[in-house]
DNA sequence: GAATACATGTAAAATGTTACATGATTTT
DNA sequence: AAAATCATGTAACATTTTACATGTATTC
């Protein structure tokens, strides 16, 4: 699956292994993140697959670079996936509901404490869309060629948006609950 | 990490691989899923590692099983993990918010077919966990020795919910959105 | 007669994480 | 003088998914 966000990064232009980690630790990393030896071990396996090719780029001074570029297989893939509608919604994995699933019996400091910090790790998050994320996408909308695409990469972003307003309700609200509690 | 989802359960009783199965399926599923192998190889792990203890019951007319039971290292791990409080927010992967990242360029009909569909989706699921979740904890609720219990599982559903509140919200946004604009 | 429930396991493949190794240039 | 940026890659490990293999009893 991190084939198709490496296309999709390739389909604007070409990039090395290092140019994509950067692109989407600062865009998709919210909603699909990867590790640089991932992305890595991805291209290289891309470039077998013949979706994308690449050029090996001597530079002074600083490291060589491997220059990646997406083929018209690597296209037709791309837009394959796009087109094709997904048929089910996303399973995720929640370590914090798995923990209070299993705490009736964890004393209700301990959890309450917990949930304060996720609290305040949530927020930091909303701000972050709301603030910085914001900025970013309204400039591009503002201008070049990208206009009509960050209007696509904003309605990812006010996904995040809700989602951590979401969370914020849901903690506040499970806050009270066990406050009301006796331990 | 499916680990402390095994011994959560069989720290309520000593349970096989197929009933954890489906205790997983009816329960944390929605946060925390796995496939039957992943129980198995996992529990056989688990065994090495001293944290459950097995014994195999014959049976006659139906399969053998066998039946783990939690130990006291088992519980202490357990315990260990649900009193350290988690110190990020969980990452996740949207396949269908990668999709949209990149639709710039996709036909608008095709781009609204899924979000539709995927609106449909979310509505099922959202009844799923305003009725038939919502039932059976009631009943846990309600009697036995579980009801502290069920009110921490009723904190998880109550997340599912507003999650599927907040997605649909979303969708149908999105959806107006994209129908403003001309393809 | 077909499907479902009961019940266990292995093997292979795919995916993802952690850790290591290298080294010049630029910024703090 | 230390840390960050630029830049690539491999190896080992852990996790997860897909697929295979088996067989009885009960329910539709």
């Amino acid at each position: 699956m991190l084939k198709y966000a490496l296309l999709g990064f390739l389909n604007y232009n070409p990039a090395t292994g290092y140019d994509l980690k950067q692109f989407i630790d600062v865009s998709t990393s919210y909603f699909w993140h990867a590790k640089q030896s991932q992305i890595y071990t991805t291209l290289k396996k891309m470039e077998e697959e013949d979706l994308v090719s690449s050029r090996f780029e001597p530079q002074e001074g600083r490291p060589n670079r491997r220059v990646y570029t997406i083929s018209q297989d690597g296209k037709d893939e791309l837009i394959g996936w796009l087109e094709k509608p997904l048929d089910s919604i996303e399973k995720h994995k929640e370590k914090l509901l798995l923990k209070i699933f299993f705490s009736a019996g964890i004393k209700k400091d301990i959890v309450l404490f917990e949930l304060h910090q996720q609290e305040k790790l949530h927020q930091k998050q909303l701000l972050r869309y709301q603030n910085t994320t914001k900025e970013v996408i309204d400039q591009f909308k503002g201008s070049t060629g990208l206009s009509e695409d960050a209007e696509f990469w904003e309605m990812t972003r006010r996904f995040g948006e809700l989602y951590e307003q979401m969370n914020i309700t849901w903690l506040r609200e499970v806050i009270s609950k066990l406050e009301e509690k006796d331990d």
